[in-house]
RNA sequence: GGCAGGUUGCCCGAGUGGCCAAAGGGAGCGGACUGUAAAUCCGCCGGCUCAGCCUUCGUAGGUUCGAACCCUACACCUGCCA
């Protein structure tokens, strides 16, 4: 794909509110200063809630890899600590996962973050914008309760931690225990370190972040004075909304994860494909690489042409060959091309077929067709519905099909003819949902 | 620690002994329309060997022919008091 060209340095500021995702900074000014003033350091934290980061990491870790296309240095900071303790969110109190599932989690996501950034390559020199890896648990582990009551507690006032939204709101309705109500000392604790260890003078994160950055800015201040490593920043980037209201970044099947395992490259395709007119051009703005004047021919073509789906199609195959490489990217767009070609699937080959299958949820059975389950258990058996009963009502409200014929009788079964090439179904639910059986 | 209120299906929320698999709304799913979009209208929306049966209303017991609804204990949440 065609690249855009790197911003400068001090562009990055410009370029970000292009995309729409410069939402506070603590200095404005004083930032495009600072970048202007040669390579700065900038870090963006993210904390081990899950085995994979989703599609909502996304925003974070791009803006990252702009700054560095910009020619500046990022570093990616896992959480190994922090996620011991828990961000606390307005919704209510987290649960602690182990230290074990923890440390599992922080390799996993320090694995994904550094696909999206460039970092020294074995036996080369470093270059002053290679990407670093941190994980706060190097600091945050081994702090001691006394120095971190004394030397960071003293520093906050609990005055103004009761006034920020999320303990406002958890103090009206759930409660917050006192893990969560620290958490912020931690990490505007790992500003200050990544400040110490690698000149770090910017923090990013999403709005929610606000609260937790400006703690850090402060927090530096407080603990290291004159700041001499030069003036610290914060920058926050919008929260994605969605045309529809609904929350970005869940399907019907839940959250979209970049782990192949969780969410299949395929059904990763299908999640950015499947955006809506009206959210697709500020997706191909936050989420890609395009230019400034590819992007506005995309806005263009979806404005004169949306039926062709153009700037979906692309958004789907930038974003899938970024997270799952160009070969994955290629099989998915084959598989969705067979499975939602003209309706003819025998004019299929079985390679084709096979390949395409392979991509969506499907099931195995022994042969021959007519020893089969009925069309209902197959349809449960794909997982394209939940349970039999859900598969009934498919069926039931016409929205089943075997091989794109739509199935009428609650106990349709497969007749040897129906299997393609001798021993594949493709099942459909609705228009979009497909599944497929193999028949072993 | 004391007192009061609360805990219902994915979420919100009605329901105070049989007519409750449980009102209503939202989300979700399907159909029509279209473009694998949105909006709109219609239908569905616990499970199963599906005109029937089974399991659900914080947990465990109890009362009763019969309990989401009554009683007891426990857990958690919220508020007021200390």
């Amino acid at each position: 794909m065609e690249r855009a060209r790197d911003s400068t340095v001090t562009e990055i500021i410009d370029e970000l509110q292009w995309r729409g995702l410069l939402a506070q900074t603590t200095d404005l000014d004083g930032l495009r200063k600072a970048l202007a003033d040669g390579p700065i350091t900038l870090y963006c934290g993210f904390d081990p809630t899950a085995g994979s980061l989703h599609v909502g990491h996304l925003t974070q870790v791009l803006t990252l890899a702009r700054f560095q296309r910009a020619g500046h240095r990022p570093i990616a900071l896992v959480g190994g600590g922090t996620g011991l303790i828990g961000d606390p969110k307005p919704g209510g109190e987290r649960s602690l996962n182990s230290p074990e599932t923890i440390a599992h989690w922080v390799d996993v996501l320090g694995r994904q973050l550094s696909a999206f950034l460039r970092f020294t390559p074995e036996g080369s020199a470093p270059q002053p914008t290679d990407a670093v890896l941190e994980n706060n648990g190097a600091w945050l582990d081994s702090i001691g309760a006394i120095e971190l009551l004394r030397d960071v507690g003293k520093h906050f006032s609990v005055n103004q931690m009761l006034a920020r939204e999320t303990v406002k709101s958890r103090l009206g309705g759930e409660g917050m225990s006192y893990t969560e109500f620290s958490y912020v000392l931690l990490q505007s604790y790992d500003f200050v370190e990544l400040y110490r260890r690698h000149r770090c003078t910017l923090q990013i994160g999403g709005t929610d972040q606000w609260g937790n950055i400006t703690a850090g800015t402060d927090l530096i201040r407080r603990m290291d004075g004159n700041e001499p490593h030069g003036p610290v920043h914060g920058l926050t980037t919008n929260l994605l909304t969605k045309a529809d209201g609904t929350k970005f970044g869940k399907t019907e099947s839940g959250t979209v994860w970049l782990d192949p395992e969780l969410t299949s490259p395929y059904a990763f395709y299908q999640f950015w494909f499947n955006a809506d007119d009206r959210d697709v051009v500020r997706y191909l703005k936050v989420f890609g690489f395009r230019t400034r004047a590819e992007i506005e021919e995309l806005e263009r073509l979806t404005a004169e042409r949306p039926a062709a789906r153009t700037a979906q199609r692309t958004l789907a195959e930038d974003l899938t060959t970024l997270v799952h490489g160009e070969d994955e990217c290629r099989k998915v767009i084959e598989a969705s091309k067979a499975l939602f070609g003209q309706g003819d699937l025998t004019g299929l080959d079985a390679a084709t077929l096979d390949a395409a299958l392979a991509e969506v949820p499907r099931t195995e059975a022994d042969g021959p067709a007519a020893a089969l389950p009925p069309v209902v258990d197959l349809l449960a058996a794909s997982g394209l519905v939940p349970s039999k009963s859900a598969a009934r009502r498919a069926v039931q409200d016409g929205g089943a099909y075997v091989n794109n014929v739509k199935v009428t009788d609650i106990d349709a079964r497969v007749a040897d003819g129906d299997l393609l090439h001798g021993r594949y179904l493709v099942l459909r639910r609705g228009k979009r949902s497909v599944g497929g059986v193999v028949v072993t």
